[in-house]
DNA sequence: TCTCAACGAGACGGGTCGTCTCGATCGAGC
DNA sequence: GCTCGATCGAGACGACCCGTCTCGTTGAGA
């Protein structure tokens, strides 16, 4: 089955199909138009027709290729995401000085305005649509969740943690408190926080002497 | 400034104010409707002349009193939770066995169906406004989270765990892998899961010997 | 140069929004 | 019991957005 979130890109990937026509323009001014939009109004706000009138674009375009405006975003937030591609956490021999580094510089991030509203936008917007939750944590999330588990996997293999340790539960443990706090406002993102929060969660995965 | 997600209800609580008219009746059609209808049709489809509708109450009868159909769910899933009053959670002295008593009771009811829809619109609806958001973590998840930070509390004055550990985040540390699974469907919720979790992180809360 | 799908633009009926206006209903105070 | 006034159920109203459907127009592939 198709993954209705994210439709053939135009021009771009070589694929089977003969290519479709030209679109380019028009598909960035819309990825544009959405992101700026729903940094402006909010997610409830962003209309389809909204984000047709602003990237100059008619809705017939946007429906062509889209099933709904969480999928343009989904699709506007990877394209942009797809821009610096992952080259893997810092491995300097140091766990907890790593992980730290990279959690504080995600702190930063995510507090960042510009970043949450369109995010948040498309989290809410997978809470309640199964197909389109799968396509997000897929596309944008399972990525950066490996990357803790490979770097898990790395201290692992180097005698750092217990080698009975669950890597995948223990990159959660250091993920999901952080994404719930900022999700849910269930608390503070600071780099105290990520701190203390590393050190705890390493203090049950390495090998005891 | 009024929380305007839990406006005064009508003629319960003796507030200050002289009291509200009558309106219970409709009060518990409105919460009635409103449940049936997220289970029945979703959040997105979910409207305030829907819920009007099939709970035989005018429209302004609902704006009067709430400021959109997210706050109704609020209050309906809040009055529902009132119902069972937090007793804290078991203690029998072995901290693991209670809390995966606990949590895997949780893993049953977060995989029921009926549960779902209501809940995951709230949250969905609380990632894009903060306000509500602050009433939903303040009304339904803080009290949930006090219960563990408390449960590990005991613990650590039963000289079970570190005396340096930092309870809350102990219990994010439990939680959160738990309810980010299920919010974006991450990964499977299951009694295996909440076992290894529960194990993984009490490693690192313990004291050492 | 010719062809034809995708394009920008916008008309269309259907549905929901939030506000407003009706009598009717009922609690509070006399 | 009677008056008073806020809330009630009901629904009309204009505005907006939905998703579909035409229009000519544009531009890449043959």
């Amino acid at each position: 089955m198709a993954n209705k979130a994210a439709p053939d890109a135009p021009p771009g990937s070589a694929g089977g199909t003969p290519t479709r026509r030209y679109s380019e323009r028009s598909r960035q001014a819309i990825f544009e138009a959405a992101l700026a939009l729903v940094g402006e109004v909010g997610y409830e706000k962003l209309t389809i027709e909204g984000i047709a009138a602003r990237a100059g674009v008619g809705k017939q375009t946007i429906y062509r290729w889209w099933p709904s405006k969480a999928a343009v975003l989904l699709d506007a937030f990877g394209s942009a995401a797809d821009a610096y591609e992952h080259e893997g956490l810092p491995d300097t021999g140091d766990l907890a000085a790593d992980l730290k580094a990279v959690l504080r510089a995600t702190v930063d991030e995510f507090n960042d305005a510009a970043w949450q509203a369109p995010y948040r936008a498309l989290v809410a917007a997978g809470t309640n649509d199964e197909e389109l939750s799968r396509s997000f944590v897929g596309r944008l999330m399972e990525p950066g969740i490996r990357l803790y588990v490979e770097r898990l996997r790395a201290a692992r293999e180097a005698g750092e943690l217990d080698p009975d340790v669950d890597l995948r539960i223990g990159a959660e443990m250091l993920l999901s408190p952080f994404s719930q706090r900022w999700l849910m406002r269930t608390g503070e993102l600071t780099h105290a926080f990520v701190d203390t929060l590393v050190d705890q969660v390493l203090r049950g995965l390495r090998r005891r002497d």
